[in-house]
This record gives C-alpha cells, sequence and structure tokens, in this order.
DNA sequence: GCCTGTGAAAGGATTCACAGCG
DNA sequence: CGCTGTGAATCCTTTCACAGGC
C-alpha cells in the first residue's frame, strides 16, 4: 500500500476493471490473478503487485472475489458515479462516437455536442442537440464539465483546445491527427489509428512491391 | 545503434513521424531535438536516444533535416510503401473508420470491408465494396493481407479474431471493447475510448454528486 | 556557440521467490 | 495445498552531462 501510485499501474486498472465486468456477466464469482493474467497475457506478479497499491483485496488459497474487486476499482478510478462528457466536432467520427454505447455503458454520459457548421445545428443525434460552438464555453461552465471529447479537423485541434480548457476542461481525448501541446493541470490523451498502425508495420514486412 | 531496439522507442517512432511531416508542411527544413521535444512535451535527450537506436541523423550545431529525417523514419516503420487494410465490421464506427482520410493519407488503404449483414452486402463505402463475411477468408489470401481492422460487436471479436490469424493476418488493431486473448506471431492493438476515459478520472475529482 | 550522440548514473518497473495465511 | 502480498533482485528506461564536431 503506496501513497504515490505509478501511472503505469492506473492505466491497467481499467483493463482489470473491464475483464472483471466480463467475468461477472459470466457469472464468475472469483478468480486467482494467474487466471486474469492468462487472459491478458501479463504476468501474475504484476497484477498482484499493481492491486497492492491500493490496499489487499484477495484471499489466500483462493484468489479474488470477482464483484468486491470491481467494487474497489470502481472506486479507485473514481467511475462508481456517471460522468458527463462533450463531444467537439459532429463529422462522421464524431457522429459515430454521439451514437456509441460504449460510453453509457461505463459511467459516461454525453450531454452535449458542438458544431461550426450552421446546418447541423438543431439536429439530435441519441436524443442529444447539436449547438454552434460559440455556445461552448457557456454550456461546458454550466454543466461544470471536466471532460471533453475532441473531433475536429487536426488544424482547429489546438485552438479548441485552448477553449476547452479556458472554460475549465480538464481532461481532454483528442481523436484529431495531432499531438496537442501539453496544458498544466489537464490531462490530454489521444487516440489516433495510424499510429498504431505504424507501429504494428514495424513489425511486418511488407510483401512484394 | 543498436540491433535490438525496445518497442517503447518504437512506439515513439510514428510520433515523431508525425510532427516532422506536419513541419515539413509548414516549410520548417531543420530543427533541433529540443524543439521536439518541446512540442511533444517530452524530453530532447529522449528523442536523441531514440534516434541513435537506428543511426546518426543529426548535424552538430544545426539538428536534424526535417526531410531526410521524414524519410528515415519511414523506411524504419515499413511505412515507404502502402499497405493495404482491411476492415471487419461496418456498423457506424466501421463506416466511419471506411470514411475516414487518415489512413490513406498516412500510407494505408482500405482494399475490402466485411460485413455480416445481408443488407448491406453491395453497398460500396468510399468506393470498397462491402462484402458478406463469408468471404473473409479468400479476399485476405487473395490480397496477401497482413493487417486488418476489426469493428465487430464484443461478442464476435474473439471469433472473428480467430479466423482473420487462420487465414494470415499478422496485425489487428480491435475496436471492440473486450482484451483480445494474445496470438502468438500476431500484433494486436487495442482502441478503446472508455478504458483511456477511465483512466483520466483517476486524476479527476467527481464534483457533487 | 549550438547541438548531437552517448557512456555513466539515476530512477522505475517487472519478475522472482517465498513467508504466511486460509 | 493454493494463492496472496511483498521485499529483494533483476531488468529496463530516462536523464545527466559532456566530448566532439559543425
Amino acid at each position: 500500500m503506496n501513497i504515490d501510485v505509478p501511472d503505469i499501474v492506473v492505466r491497467r486498472l481499467p483493463i482489470y476493471l473491464r475483464v472483471l465486468r466480463r467475468l461477472q456477466a459470466e457469472g464468475v464469482e472469483e478468480t486467482p490473478s494467474h487466471m486474469l493474467a492468462k487472459t491478458l497475457g501479463i504476468s501474475a506478479a504484476r497484477i498482484r503487485k499493481d492491486f497492492s497499491h491500493f490496499g489487499e483485496f484477495g484471499q489466500q488459497g483462493r484468489g479474488y472475489q470477482v464483484k468486491k474487486l470491481t467494487v474497489e476499482l470502481q472506486r479507485i478510478l473514481h467511475v462508481d458515479n456517471i460522468w458527463p462528457l462533450v463531444i467537439v466536432g459532429v463529422g462522421q467520427l464524431g457522429h459515430a462516437l454521439a451514437m456509441y454505447d460504449g460510453f453509457q455503458e461505463n459511467g459516461f454520459r454525453i450531454v452535449a455536442l458542438f458544431d461550426n457548421d450552421p446546418a447541423k445545428v438543431g439536429m439530435t443525434v441519441n436524443n442529444v442537440p447539436i449547438q454552434h460552438i460559440d455556445y461552448l464555453e457557456g454550456e461546458i461552465r454550466r454543466h461544470q464539465l471536466q471532460i471533453a471529447v475532441l473531433a475536429v479537423p487536426a488544424s482547429q485541434a489546438e485552438a479548441i483546445a485552448d477553449r476547452l480548457v479556458a472554460a475549465g476542461i480538464k481532461g481532454i481525448l483528442n481523436y484529431a491527427n495531432i499531438t496537442l501541446r501539453p496544458r498544466p493541470g489537464v490531462i490530454i490523451q489521444q487516440i489516433d489509428p495510424t499510429i498504431i498502425l505504424q507501429h504494428m508495420t514495424y513489425y511486418l514486412e511488407q510483401p512484394r512491391n
């Protein structure tokens, strides 16, 4: 049990949580670390060490109670309540994200959508109305939103990120294919499939050509 | 210069490449490591050390030539030719991915789309026809495809992954919110926004509630 | 002077291996 | 006996700091 937990450990917690929820859905009530380890392709020691940063959740000789561990992880990750989200940019991608059920299922609720295209304003996606981006700051402040999903073109991403941060956003999930400049006090994470694919191709051999 | 390069270094190369392409688009011809470092929010030493695994690409007193370094990184990452891709699952997300320009722009071309819904078969997205999933293995073998993007429901992901691997796929980019069982000789990477958001919330405080 | 490339040092993360408990 | 939790050992990554070159 340790006060300051390495970020690399925190990153793995949501992955553990996802497996545990799946086990729970399958009716599994307890599981030892080496079963989780096998499912995830990592070592059992790492799993036990990771949990040990937060307390003692297991039972010798038996393993972990799935239900109990799930609850603990949700508490640790602050996902024991619903987090409201805003999505900025309702193009193809933003639209698909707004329709995506996974957010709801994992404790996030999309409460606002913004776009700069007047033609889209007033339309609703998944029962959430699209508002003009002029109202971005007002809505963030009104709902005290902390998390934004950024799905605008790369050329606009930095400028929108500045506006989000100025309005009080503390976490940005960026889908634009640009590395956003770091901002103090703000957690910025990136999703870019081409970055991941280029990492893969390092290990692959181009066929003919 | 080293034979075996740590994976963590390889993971950063696509990020460097993206910044360099951006600099090139802006007309910047050379840049020192500390400028790249500042843009990315990491240390200059790390950048120089990363490059040093592959050779000596810089000039003392001047930095790196953007054009030259770009070419070197593309070669190292095996993205100096076009990689063909297949997308499996053409729901909201698969559709958005099929429309996404970023793949083309970064050296990937979508050559086939598959879905199990007969109503979708025959429709085209971005000029690529949707085929029934029965033809999956045949097309993968015919085009000798190595990379697949998986955008099917979580419940089907493991089964489809098995089929992909049996047909010769070596890299899977998985969008389903399940951790796929590891398969020997296959690189599996995951994109799951809720995992990233749950990592963020660890560092945020839930407001009232 | 500015900047790279790199050994050496420092700092982290993972695995080992086992005491201790149910 | 099976499994957790954990110090110790190992392994890996980053930073430091500077020689050497433009």
